[in-house]
DNA sequence: CTGCGATGTGTCTACGTAGTCACAACGAGC
DNA sequence: GCTCGTTGTGACTACGTAGACACATCGCAG
């Protein structure tokens, strides 16, 4: 049976409101009656019904976040996600999904619960199924998703920029030719940083062409590093469409056979931990990771919420590892 | 303004009970009054009230997960977590906690959104904590914390077993000295891995010195590899506390010039994806982690709660990887 | 000494749902 | 043709809180 404010009312010889004001408008308490307050609660082990409060307030507290359940990258996102939460007195309900034709049934449970906001978080979520997110009563950020531009609120690293940084980096190493190997075609953060990348070569006569390494997992990189092992077609450089197909390049590269940088230079995007270990030391494009997510909580929280056409573009950050260092190899 | 089940019971001209029941005893409800209630429901775009349920219900369809803010480790077992929820149609809620200072405070979340169950996941909770988090109505399940043995439900790999397993595994390859890195020193699991591991191996009479790394990070192997390139000191085998100290150490011996497996064994524990990564291949313990999430959520929402002493240990598979293969390098 | 604003507290109600109870309608058994 | 059990539905209420409102008390200015 649990303790309410009821039960502390009478213990403290008060009344239920005057018990609620203690716990959630303080300021409008006597400091005497609070103490008394105070003191029968925790005699008593009452706790504050959050459930009860939210029905009430029609506020939850809680922010959602749509993630695919398996990224590295969004690991990391959710980790800075739900620590900046915890520090508002926040918390984050996880909506995972397995394959993008899930994402409207996570939505569904997301009204269910009426959550203080949402981040839409994937880069495969077709333009049409976005729109269709845009609810009344629901603060929807879309997280590292160009696709969502114009259509919801968004947020991001700056794509175009960071693949031209890269792209102007191991041109500056002097390479005559090169390739992408982006994650899927279908996701819009893909096309933006090949572009990016395609363009800034082609304007130092490099040209790019584009490959589907088929997946955003190592595994997927791994396999796609295959493609430049038959010897003839192997780039002076190849860049991934993110850290996790990089790093997949790199060993697929290695097994095969060649030298991660002295046969082929790599370069990944995302900046994850893992490019930073000594076994790779990547040349990565450095998301800045809380500044994108207290951008968007920013966003959710704004007291003037225009679902309309706010966007954010933060820019990233060129690491240089050795993974493009010529003339060590 | 949002449309509730009595707009809904106007619209099909129902009473608001049978709105009710439509949407949470269907059998109850002849299928005529079904039909004319679903589609009035989708007229309007009603959508059920999660919080308003759970007040009434006193059930929240919600889990709370207790875990270290930053952790490969965690970040996997999350993941299978709430994906396992999901298909259950239940969400899975984040208590993320930057120390083991912190857990109580998330505790305190916890209570008020009456949650279904929660995943207690830190192996670094001292006992006297542990204790205090037995609550009424709450199903509290720890989560690979050997501390918890008896003092809560527990769920957990074999870590005595595996270490035995990892530890005859590197014996078997004719090693005469050994250390063992662990995380640190007052984290349960790592006492019991130590143990088992030390113990194995001195059955076939092989010291094995106890280091701590400090941390449960890649850069605290990285850096605990130092320790052992002063040459004298370099023992045979390595055991890393966890994966993610091992691929650390690895990196940290490679850097200092030595060649694993050529020079030293690495072993790990947990078989994290990277671990699994060709440019490490390491040999380790596996976690089964789908089992291990399985008996914890099939242990909170068993109807005979048994919050004194159930305990389920599972076995992980050992993984040979080159890490330990002698005579290639 | 009276009137008025500020402060603190109590009463009452609504948030949206689901369970309890009552009851109407209906078919089956004697 | 009456009772009885079954099925489907409606009325009512409680879950635990917080806000609206009313009102009592107090200090202070006129």
């Amino acid at each position: 049976m649990r303790v309410t404010s009821h039960d502390v009312a009478a213990e403290a010889g008060v009344s239920q409101a005057t018990v609620a004001r203690v716990f959630s408008s303080p300021d409008k308490v006597a400091l005497a009656t609070q103490k008394r307050v105070r003191e029968a609660a925790a005699k008593l082990g009452y706790v504050p019904n959050a459930i009860a409060r939210s029905l009430k307030s029609q506020r939850t507290d809680i922010v959602g976040a749509v993630v695919p359940a398996k990224s590295e990258y969004w690991q990391d996102v959710l980790t800075a996600l739900s620590r900046s939460l915890a520090e508002q007195g926040k918390q984050l309900l996880l909506f995972p999904f397995a394959d993008a034709d899930h994402v409207e049934e996570a939505l569904d449970s997301v009204e269910q619960y009426r959550l203080d906001g949402l981040v839409l978080a994937s880069s495969t979520i077709r333009p049409e199924h976005l729109v269709r997110m845009r609810r009344p009563n629901l603060r929807v950020v879309a997280f590292n998703q160009p696709a969502a531009s114009g259509l919801l609120p968004l947020v991001m690293v700056d794509n175009d920029a960071g693949a031209r940084d890269l792209a102007e980096h191991v041109a500056a190493q002097g390479i005559r030719t090169a390739a992408f190997v982006g994650t899927v075609t279908s996701a819009s953060t893909d096309q933006i940083r090949y572009r990016g990348a395609a363009s800034a070569l082609a304007d130092r006569g490099v040209a790019c062409p584009y490959v589907e390494a088929g997946g955003f997992s190592y595994d997927a990189g791994y396999k796609a590093a295959a493609r430049f092992l038959d010897g003839a077609d192997l780039p002076d450089a190849v860049m991934g469409g993110s850290d996790e197909v990089a790093l997949g390049l790199i060993d697929g590269l290695r097994t095969g056979g060649l030298d991660v940088p002295g046969d082929v230079l790599v370069t990944g995007f995302d900046g994850l931990p893992q490019a930073s270990w000594a076994g790779y030391d990547l040349t990565t494009l450095v998301q800045p990771i809380e500044v994108l997510v207290d951008a968007t909580l920013a966003m959710i929280f704004d007291d003037a919420w225009d679902a309309a056409q706010s966007e954010r573009i933060v820019p990233g950050t060129l690491r240089e590892g050795m993974t493009t260092r010529r003339g060590n190899g």
